[in-house]
DNA sequence: CTGTTAGCGCTTTCAG
DNA sequence: CTGAAAGCGCTAACAG
């Protein structure tokens, strides 16, 4: 039953007496092959235990139908469900998916994208790191002739292939809403200044409050670095304002979670005194007893699939089309 | 700077008026190749911008540097953790990762294997479903002279490699905890029947009881299918019972969090009158008011990176060694 | 419809 | 120390 070395089509073609040749072109359906033939080919297959040694194929056709995924953090669950969802896309199309976490370092980004290039896959699927401020990858990968695709947190340039969530329409509509429930110190504890999703938020913060003409105020956006100190320095910040904010808006789900457990703490009510929202709908809401008032949800698995689907064309249209660029709006959920 | 195709070899060779085999040699640091050329062809391959073609390299060499890893979900917490930690190891030893999810689903199962051995990966990784019975693909990858460990979800059989993580000692802690907190009514929401991992929580859960002569009563240990509904349900049975239980360990985490839900609508105290502690540690807890009392680890990621270590000494051992079996001990913790 | 031949890029005997 | 030649398993002109 089971063979030192697996059969080859030599071995088959040997049996048979015909050529090589003749089997790879049986074994593939070939049209020229007749049909008696054909299925004296694969009988004997099976009887061997035949199977096609897919690397020295991927070696003749130049071509690996395996795509590499590169991201921060696979723990992170925004991140496993973009995956999740690529891999399921990938499945469909018969490809397989290489993983590497960059962990948001550059330099170990720069060497995934060095070992993906080397096992050749066909193509790239990326969400770059918070540290990432070039990005040398793309010139190696176009040198390569590997197309690459980033969703999520995608470099700013023009002439790249991105799939990304606006956060704009998320922040306006929270601002709607805190409005409409009558708040009006609104707030927003953002990110590291360095990155473009802060630059974003703030923004959009912004203008959501142009549109209702509540002026800003410079003391009510704060920036946290992350960490869970960083957020507590944050929510102080605010929560020793003389005109305290009743309305929060946080940078994304892990702030609030820390910050409102803060907040507990000082004794201040959740959902009366005062009021959050934030970036990402973390699954979990609906099990905290207080939870924000909305999520602004960024559709990782969405984008990851959208990105899939677009690097799957851009695979099989060999030509190096336009830059494609597809937005998702970030949209106000209920927790949960 | 960019060529239409990559460098080769050859190419190296004829600039140099050498052999490729000369090239080669020099390129791997063969010892027999002189100093002076050596460096030659490594000058001149930077110039070329020369990248080893790694598919050829596979194909002859027999080996891909890649190990594959099937699991569930990978947007469950548990296997990110796992599978974050596996890329790690596996990282180390430069090796890629390719994923597959198996959905629960054993016919989904098992096409991975097949397409994980058609790309003729170095070892498997494995996690099985919980639909999963019977284990065709253990011969499959026998037959292909493929390693495979299996982890935390692993089938019930001597001869195979498996790293698991075992249940009884977490929930020997848990009684403990309970009896030393004063509670003699505790009870046991379990999985589904079929799973042994329900099985030997069901066997840890009376010896534990055993272990402080606390009878057991049947109608303190009732089933789920881990539905929200069936979650409900398990919590309902136990709630309408003239002598409710004071105490609760539940199947994972997911079941805890539903549950905690319910008992909370119903206006019944956590961790007053009723107090919990779950397996599986989600990690956050942290933010939860009334989180369990404790939890029970698993050691995800220590199981995959351990998994991952057997895996690549079974690789670099040729010789098909004896079944190693890795035991972790589940353990109390504090949540968070 | 089928066979012959060549070759993908690299490594590796075996001879010098 | 270096070169020539063979071959991994498969496919694809090009001829029949």
């Amino acid at each position: 039953m089971k063979e030192g070395k697996p059969a080859t089509i030599k071995e088959i073609a040997k049996r048979l007496k015909i050529s090589p040749s003749t089997v790879s072109r049986a074994l593939n359906d070939h049209p020229s092959i007749g049909l008696v033939t054909t299925m004296r080919v694969k009988k004997v297959a099976a009887e061997l235990n035949y199977e096609p040694n897919q690397t020295a194929i991927f070696f003749k056709q130049r071509k690996t139908f395996t795509v590499g995924v590169v991201l921060p953090n696979l723990s992170e669950p925004f991140f496993s469900a973009a995956i999740s969802e690529i891999e399921n896309v990938a499945n469909g199309k018969n490809y397989t998916v290489i993983m590497g976490q960059s962990m948001d370092d550059a330099d170990r980004e720069m060497k995934i994208l060095q070992t993906l290039k080397n096992h050749r896959v066909d193509g790239v699927l990326m969400s770059i790191g918070k540290n990432t401020r070039d990005y040398p990858f793309i010139d190696l990968m176009e040198g390569a002739g590997i197309p690459i695709v980033f969703f999520d947190c995608v470099p700013d340039l023009e002439h790249i292939h991105k799939v990304y969530c606006d956060l704009e329409t998320g922040m306006l509509e929270a601002i709607d809403r805190f409005v409409s429930c009558g708040h009006h110190a609104i707030s927003l504890i953002n990110g590291p200044t360095h990155l473009p999703a802060s630059l974003e938020r703030e923004k959009a913060y912004r203008k959501g409050l142009a549109q209702y003409n509540i002026r800003y105020k410079e003391e009510y956006v704060v920036n946290t670095d992350l960490t869970p100190e960083g957020n507590e320095a944050a929510i102080s910040q605010l929560l020793a304002l003389p005109d305290r904010p009743s309305a929060v808006v946080s940078f994304n789900d892990y702030v609030a979670l820390d910050v409102m457990k803060i907040v507990r703490k000082r004794g201040i009510a959740l959902n009366q005194d005062i009021h959050f929202i934030s970036y990402a709908n973390y699954p979990l809401w609906t099990y905290i007893e207080n939870p924000p008032l909305a999520s602004i949800e960024q559709f990782p698995g969405e984008q990851g699939g959208k990105a899939a689907e677009l690097l799957f064309q851009l695979i099989e249209a060999n030509g190096r089309p336009e830059p494609t660029r597809i937005t998702f709006h970030s949209r106000l959920v209920n927790p949960g």
